[in-house]
Parts: C-alpha cells; structure tokens; sequence
DNA sequence: AATTTCTACAACCGCCGACGG
DNA sequence: CCCGTCGGCGGTTGTAGAAAT
C-alpha cells in the first residue's frame, strides 16, 4: 500500500499543470505514444510522476476530449446510467465517447445530483426522496449502505427487481417539477412537458448490415440475430427529451463488476431469480434508440446551443414526421457506435480481446465499442423471450425481431405505449440493471 | 471596492487487480 | 507463491474564478 513508488521520488511538481508541461506532454506522446506511463516524465522531460502524466493526458490533452458543456441528452444519459450503474464513472463515460469519468464524476457531484435532489429524487437511489426516508425508517442498515455507496443504492433497486413488491410507480418517482425544469422547448419551438404521454421514440441499429456494408468478422461464432437490440428513449422521468430503457425483448448485459467479461454464446438458462446472476457473465450488443421527432436536436446536432452529441453520427434515416413515434435506423456498423468507441463498460474485456484477438486491427486506442462490434453480442431470439417475461411482465413482447442474416430489424408496434409510462420505467431500470450485470 | 461564499473543475490520494520476475 | 510495479478507478481535496454580500 502506500503510495505509489514513483511519488516518492523528490523534485517532482504537483499541482496545476502549466502550459509548457502540457505542450511537453502533449509533444512527447503525439510523437512516440505513451508507452509505459511511469518512463513518461523523464523522457518527456517532466518532474511529474506517470500517474499525474496519464491523468493529465486522459483528462485533459487527449486529443478525442469533447469541450464544452454536456448538453442534455449527455446529462439525462449520465442520469440513466448512474441510475444502473452507481459510481462506475469509467463505465458511465465509455457510454458519452469524448467525456472522461473524471468529468462525468465532476458534473454528478456538482450539478446532477443537485437537480436531481431538487425534483426530489435521491441521487443515490433515483428513488423520491420521500420513500428513500421512508426506507431508512424501515431497513436502517441497508438505507445506509446507500447513502454511502450508489451501488448499493441499485442492488437494493435490483433486489426490488427480483421480489418484486408493487414497484414505485415511475410516475411517482420521476415527476418532476414542470415549474422547475420539465419544460422542454424543442428546436422546432414546440414546448413538450413531460406530462405528455410518452411517445416511444426508437433508434434502431441494424447491426448487420442493413446498409449492406461489409463487417468485420466476428471473433466467436454467433448468430448475426444474437447481436440486435435496442434502446428506446422515451419522454418520461428525468426529462422530456432522453430515456434509456431496453426493449423488453431484448437485453443487453455484461458485467460491470467483472474485469475479464466472458463472452458466451449460449444462452440456454431460464430467466427466472438465477438469471441475475447467471446474466452477469454474459454481454449483449445494444442498439440504441434516441428520440427524434420529439427532440429534433438528436437530427439537428445542437441542443439548447450546445452540439450535440453524436447526432451528427446518426444516419439520416430519420422515418417520421408525424410527431407519434418515429425511428432512426442506423445504418450500419459504421457509424455511432464505431466512430465513437461507444462502450458499455466492457474496456477490460475489449483490452485483453485487443491484446490476443485483435492484432491485426487499428491501432486506435478507442476501440471499446468499437471492437465490440467486431465481438459477438448475446441477443436476440435465443434469449428475448426468456428475458422478457419474467423482467417483463408489465411489458408485453409484443415486438418482433426479424432477421435473415443479413439485415436485421425491429418491427415495433405501439402496443408498449399502453402501458403506464410509470411501468414501462420501472421495468425498464430493472431490464438495464439486469443488462449491466449488477449482481446481488 | 473589498471580502466572503459558492461553484466548477483539475488534480491528488489510496486502493485494487493484473502482471511479470 | 510471493513480491514489486504498473495501470486504472473512485473518493476526496485543492484552487481559480464567479457570484454574492
């Protein structure tokens, strides 16, 4: 323990990093890559110690930072996923590409968490704050677990998932204070509250190959339907312009928790309590659905002056207009999530599968969602029915998935907008817990 | 204008797991 | 198997600038 061996070397600066450091840094990377991190400051000429050169360089001079205010779509992301996820900062940011866990962390504690607490939900548990006193009252011990750590918050979330006790209606939970902040006034200069009924808004990534463009080769064997599924976002809860939520038929799931995420292929175990743990080993490629017509800025690329996000990434395939339900079809394995090492939290695995399985491939140090394309993801048939039901229950799977191998797609109907949105949240935190490995 | 308080951000610290000798 | 090193993560602290008094 202790400290690291290389801050016990005298003459080192600490502190605020000067530009001359930085250009140093900056200069000797550029040129020969970081290598080994400890040997960066003497031969970069530094008198830091790697740690301070790598912090510096993930934080602040890699060239892929993304500057600039999160925009809202990032912001509500980050909600979602904390919501599932904790305090797994690097996680979280492998899901915003151009955002560093350092940031994301930063934007929590300082912004977040106090907006969150002002449309009284409880940033640990994304619970009211209400119920979560109500909680304390009734299991002191676990109430404090969660007060100090959020993970703990979402295992409870999870427990609640597994014995199911009538779930807070969403509804209840996510209201928000129109007054406050649920206003949402669109680029087209409609105002869209979120008291609206939720218009599902589908994003749907055909993995492979709508477009027909040619894929990398998978390194495992799995069905080209194993690899489709989607997140929708929908106008419910935190904001009326981004949700996350996993389709009922589908599941995305890797273990957050583990640091060598198997791959597997099969998928044969039934959903039932055990699936939570047995789900954890697996990982699943999701799409992702982003609202469009609703919030026109995901095509527009800006929000509220702000550039957004990976609209630009987006293809165009923008196919409604009339307001209700529309969808994007991303085009293929190209674009979003390739371009921007979309990530969800599987950097360890992806760094052993770089190092053994993909040699040959670029050298982009961003690879991450990126060469999980090139990996095959759980999903699909094999899986969605044994999912759904169980997780599902107020959702019926009334979506279908087709594929014929060559392109895949959803064939959504609207069946799911019947239901309470405060349902469809509940189920859909408990389908992204499920998703992200938590482990109880 | 001076001082205090607040806020956002940058950086540090301690710990952990992986890895190699 | 042990030990040291390293990279990485999350919590915490430090600091500069803005806002408030």
């Amino acid at each position: 323990m202790g400290r690291h061996s290389c801050c016990y070397k005298q003459k080192l600066r600490k502190g605020l990093w000067s530009p001359e450091e930085d250009e140093k840094l900056l200069n000797y990377i550029t040129k020969h890559g970081h290598g080994c991190w400890s040997s960066v400051p003497k031969l970069a000429g530094l008198q830091r110690c790697g740690k301070s050169c790598r912090l510096r360089w993930i934080n602040y001079l890699r060239p892929d930072l993304k500057r600039g205010a999160f925009s809202q779509q990032e912001e509500n992301l980050i909600i979602e996923l904390h919501a599932v996820l904790g305090n797994r900062w690097s996680q979280i940011a492998a899901q915003l590409p151009g955002r560093t866990d350092n940031e994301i962390k930063n934007l929590w504690n300082s912004c977040l968490k106090k907006k969150l607490r002002q449309r009284g939900i409880d940033p640990n548990t994304h619970k009211p704050l209400s119920e979560v006193e109500n909680d304390k009252d009734m299991l002191p011990t676990t109430a404090k677990s969660n007060e100090k750590t959020s993970i703990g918050s979402n295992e409870q979330n999870l427990i609640e998932a597994k014995n199911p006790k009538p779930p807070p209606m969403a509804a209840e939970r996510y209201t928000l204070d129109a007054s406050s902040s649920s206003k949402f006034e669109n680029s087209s200069g409609r105002n869209n509250s979120f008291t609206t009924t939720p218009a599902t808004q589908e994003f749907f990534l055909d993995r492979f190959g709508g477009s027909g463009t040619s894929h990398e080769t998978s390194s495992t064997s799995c069905r080209p339907s194993d690899l489709v599924g989607y997140f929708s976002f929908q106008h419910l809860n935190y904001g009326p312009d981004i949700r996350l939520s996993v389709h009922p038929n589908t599941s995305l799931c890797f273990n957050p928790n583990s640091r060598s995420s198997e791959m597997i292929s099969d998928y044969n175990s039934s959903m039932t309590s055990s699936m939570l743990h047995s789900i954890s080993s697996s990982i699943v490629k999701p799409s992702v659905s982003l609202p469009s017509d609703n919030n026109p800025s995901l095509g527009s690329g800006d929000v509220n002056g702000i550039h957004n996000w990976e609209s630009s990434t987006f293809s165009n395939n923008c196919s409604n207009s009339n307001g209700s339900s529309s969808s994007m079809e991303l085009q293929s394995s190209s674009n979003f999530f390739e371009n921007h090492a979309f990530s969800w939290g599987l950097t360890d695995h992806i760094k052993s599968d770089k190092d053994h399985a993909h040699p040959l491939e670029g050298d982009t140090e961003d690879i991450k969602w990126s060469e999980y394309l090139h990996t095959p993801f759980l999903m699909g048939s094999t899986i969605q029915n044994q999912i759904s039901q169980p997780m599902c229950s107020g959702i019926k799977p009334e979506t279908s998935f087709m594929t014929d191998g060559s392109s895949t797609s959803w064939h959504h109907n609207q069946h799911q907008q019947a239901l309470p949105a405060s349902d469809i949240y509940t189920k859909d935190l408990q389908r992204l817990a499920v998703a992200f490995g938590q482990t109880l």
